[in-house]
DNA sequence: ATTACTGCAAAGCATTTGCAAATGC
DNA sequence: GCATTTGCAAATGCTTTGCAGTAAT
């Protein structure tokens, strides 16, 4: 194993929830929304968890037991979460696949307009020779990367 | 207008559907498939596009019509020219989004075994700076990127 | 008390699948 | 003629939504 492999070595009872719970209070109250208990339950429950997680698996995981928060609110409470920067999507905007024929076409990158959903494609030797660099690194064999970048064109 | 935006004039009757024609007749024989109508239809359909598009989007627009094709074969047909390699699902392996806190994390990326599910993650100025400098040149503010890249760990 | 939130179950929606009829070989 | 593929419609699986009841302010 590589050294510098990301290492998430974190105690069950992690208490960074408690501490970043205070600043989601803020983000509501800045909603005019309320701190309610199955919110806290989820946030508790995102900050538990090191790994990358299906909104439905932790769903699943609330649906039952002493904790019970019903998967509309998961959903709901994961968007609030979303919008106030403690997690993050990773398949923002992408809601469902799409497609695009390469015959001819070399490999691309996206800069997505998040305003008006244009594109712009680009292709940089610089990032896939550093891409290369770092899959080597790590014994990685790549069969294709993707890369998008989301933001507004001024 | 950026000048090196890349720009997509084909006229309607784009020939590289019938170049490339051959290519998939050749991998479709190479798998004991049958080279049919609609297999054809939807292999120029999606040659005529030169955007990104959605597999539902075109098996609407070919789901009426002289040249009907139906749901489930567009699908099929799609999965076959990825397999050839005349298209690129730009959101593979991710059927649902994917949460994770961000909170006290640096922004990283992922290396993705297709084989085990295993992730590494990784981060690089390298690559953050080279995103920066296209942007700028495209006079583009972003928001966040995202690159994943898909491979096996040997 | 008022208003937002929750739970539930139903609706949505892209995608997949089973099966009888059609088509390619 | 036989096997694969198609069309259709039903099933799937995640996500969203409407609404009546519940909890927060």
């Amino acid at each position: 194993m590589s050294g510098d492999q990301t290492k998430k070595e974190h105690v069950a009872g992690d208490h960074s929830a408690d501490e970043a719970w205070p600043l989601f209070v803020e983000f509501l109250r800045g909603k005019e929304s309320r701190i309610t208990q199955a919110r806290r339950i989820v946030f508790d429950r995102v900050f538990a968890r090191h790994d990358h997680f299906r909104a439905d698996d932790l769903a699943a995981e609330l649906s039952s037991g002493p904790d019970h928060v019903s998967r509309g609110t998961v959903y709901r409470t994961l968007d609030l979460m979303t919008q106030a920067g403690f997690v993050q999507k990773i398949r923002d905007q992408e809601v469902h696949a799409h497609y695009e024929h390469i015959y001819g076409h070399g490999r691309h990158h996206h800069l997505i307009c998040e305003d008006t959903g244009e594109f712009v494609e680009f292709s940089s030797k610089v990032i896939s020779d550093e891409i290369d660099r770092i899959c080597k690194k790590h014994n990685f064999t790549q069969r294709l990367h993707r890369l998008v970048v989301f933001g507004t064109k001024v």
